[in-house]
DNA sequence: GTTAAAAACCGCATATTGCCGCAAAAAACC
DNA sequence: GGTTTTTTGCGGCAATATGCGGTTTTTAAC
């Protein structure tokens, strides 16, 4: 048992130089363990526990199981919420009733996806698949989900990966569930798109699926674009911000097509 | 007992003596103890707190639970960039002389890495290979850059992706040149890890490249971890923010190792 | 799966610090 | 010299911070 040497490591006695310590430990190595602080700092785990507490309620570092992790080095602004908030999370919300843990996901990009993200509960365990570096990003900030990266060309447009390298990838998968953003959305037309890229992506991930779950805002609803990904008849169900019974979605009430 | 220094405590028992003499041991030491200040001046702690109340006030110190900070203390590390963003920003300066137009390169992840992005010219055409999201995301901006993701099973530890999947696509490519960070780097024992996964990944990336660059701030030079990496032999360039004659790195000189 | 170790969590005891009010002392004022 | 104002110290009490023991949860190993 080491004496206490006078002082503790870096005098720092006072909580604000304890917490600076820790995320300048972070900066260095984006990842610190409790125990480790708590030898380096000279004080008792739940000490160095209670401070990486703090630190994650603000917003300054992931908290993990035995220690704490640098979160997303860029995008460490939480308020990044796009302008129809609201209706994004009653979808969030209605879209953990599709959600089993131990599911396997397919999860698209789009801000939609990024709320149901954020509305996801600690305790469910899920493997996510994603062709999105931002959607696996954010997934990181949830300990039970298992993210898993479909690879290839980056593409600034649409901030996904696209390319036959990513379409063979997803030809070798099988998942529970893919769910999807819509860019249109029309009874007769069904899904469009405006790139025939995304639509090779997303036909993929539609053929990887068991189960299609379309997420949209209503002001989405009408609309359509030149190339046709797929016909209503492919989706199984369909989750807005509105009640089911609203007159707006009655145009897509069909055999096979759940609206939510 | 207290100790005399540099001036008689008993002679500053006016008031404005008082905080002018917190003020300077602030200046100093960027922290004082009320308890220490209690002893150095001779009056109660409670003269003290009222003291450093005042100062507080009128936006001289931060005070906080057992004494006080200069003020800029939260500034230091603000969430735009890592603590070390100056240091960075040389390390980046110097790495841009490494790359030429048209070159596939390698990136890992890594606050140091992020820094050169930032300052990678407009100009500048080049393919980028990496396992990490955030970096891929980052590159987005730069419109001559064509960004590859090699995807895999996403950890939240590192938020790069590892596994055997990982290692298989990059025994696939070669590129010119590996900009990698570094975790610990030592004369002695070269580059250590703590993590066996990542050394695997950066193993296979080092096979992929041609030429390989370390880029680190001077912060971790003389530190180890457990794992060992590499030699320093299997290193070809070293990049920090010092001088290349700057003595710290004067045991890293070697045949066949640029430092920069 | 089961089991064992590690970490997290919880409540509590304790020590330190902060704050309020008061009274005495000092200083300032007339 | 007497009065007023400021400053200081002290006691009591609340708030904070920290460590410790016990239990629960998580993780990892088998």
């Amino acid at each position: 048992m080491p004496l206490l040497t006078e002082r503790s490591p870096l005098n720092a006695r006072l909580k604000p130089e304890r917490q600076a310590f820790i995320l300048r430990q972070l900066d260095l190595h984006n990842r610190v363990l409790s125990a480790d602080l708590s030898q380096q700092l000279g004080v008792s785990e739940d000490t160095v526990r209670r401070d990486l507490l703090e630190l994650a309620d603000d917003g300054r570092l992931l908290k993990v199981h035995g220690g704490a992790l640098s979160l997303g080095y860029g995008q460490q602004a939480p308020p990044p919420l796009s302008y129809a908030a609201d209706e994004k999370a009653r979808i969030a919300q209605k879209t953990l009733g599709l959600l089993r843990d131990g599911m396997y996901v397919l999860a698209g990009g789009g801000t939609t996806l990024r709320s149901l993200i954020a509305a996801l509960p600690p305790g469910l365990h899920l493997t996510v698949l994603t062709v999105s570096p931002a959607t696996a990003l954010q997934l990181l900030g949830h300990p039970g989900i298992k993210v898993e990266l479909i690879g290839g060309r980056l593409w600034p447009e649409t901030q996904i990966c696209m390319g036959s390298e990513v379409i063979s990838r997803l030809a070798e998968v099988r998942v529970d569930l893919y769910l999807m953003g819509a860019t249109g959305l029309d009874p007769v037309r069904g899904l469009t798109e405006t790139d025939n890229e995304v639509i090779q992506v997303k036909r993929a991930m539609m053929r990887a699926a068991d189960r299609v779950a379309v997420l949209t805002i209503s002001e989405k609803l009408g609309t359509d674009y030149r190339m046709k990904l797929c016909s209503l008849s492919e989706v199984h169900t369909l989750i807005t911000e509105l009640d089911p019974t609203d007159p707006a979605l009655v145009p897509y009430a069909r055999p096979g097509l759940e609206v939510w």
